[in-house]
DNA sequence: TATTGTTATACTCTATAACTATA
DNA sequence: TATAGTTATAGAGTATAACAATA
């Protein structure tokens, strides 16, 4: 039993970091990186965050958070607003340009990786959405 | 169906992204870093590699590759040697402390997750398997 | 000429520690 | 004092391009 969970474990690591540097490896020029993909993707989604929220969602410290959101100001992709109800906190909003970006990277990403699922069985599928399920309660404990 | 592939696509990339992100802060102070352990397991499993079987392996450029192992003969955790029969190939060898090394930091975030995995009902850790074989074969695609 | 490897340069992502501003 | 955020510094990992040595 314990053996089968080593090697589980050892499967389960490699395959990750497999996949995970296939799509890294996935972005053209002119998209942007992984990190910064999510933050926009999140202001896309919820609308502006605080950078205490972004660090939180993306589980890196703040000082991580604050260098890659700077990134994206520089690339005038979001801007910063002080929140005017609490002056210590800072609100990052999604530009236009920030928009057009996250949602070019994120189709060109999609369309590699959806090709890959679509070329499986609906059972496979079935599996990759509970082991997704899996790692991210895995990764929150 | 499409729709339910896109949404399986982004939950994989962020479910990916994010125990990805965890095995990586699982690292404590006097382990190797994930790129440099893989390098030193595949060494204390295969012996003796070129710089281009390295390469290969971990599907990353020569140049990056050349890098990642300067790190680790700095530490001394490995040697170069010129093959014999062609003199243009660099062989990489274990030294005695990269293989303790190895050996430390493969027991220590092997026991996080094989904790993690143990918690699991067998039909989970089937599906976590099987997955791992999918994304592998996604990966190499 | 082709292959193998290294170095220089640059970018992304991350962490920690010291700092500022606001509550 | 405590909280929110920023900056400086450092290290890991990656890529590309120019280079050297050997086949």
């Amino acid at each position: 039993m314990t053996k089968d969970v080593a090697e589980l474990g050892a499967e389960l690591r490699s395959a990750v970091a497999r996949i995970y540097s296939r799509f890294r490896s996935e972005r053209s020029p002119g998209e942007v990186a992984e990190a910064a993909l999510m933050v926009l993707t999140w202001l896309r989604k919820h609308g502006p965050l605080s950078l205490g929220e972004l660090s939180e969602r993306a589980r890196v410290t703040p000082g991580s958070m604050s260098q890659t959101v700077n990134r994206l100001a520089d690339d005038g992709h979001v801007v910063r607003e002080r929140d005017p109800d609490d002056r210590r906190r800072v609100l990052f909003v999604l530009t236009p340009s920030g928009r057009v970006v996250a949602e070019n990277s994120l189709r060109h990403r999609e369309n590699w990786l959806n090709g890959q699922l679509e070329a499986l069985t609906p059972q496979q599928r079935r599996t990759l959405a509970e082991a997704a399920r899996l790692l991210r309660q895995i990764a929150d404990s």
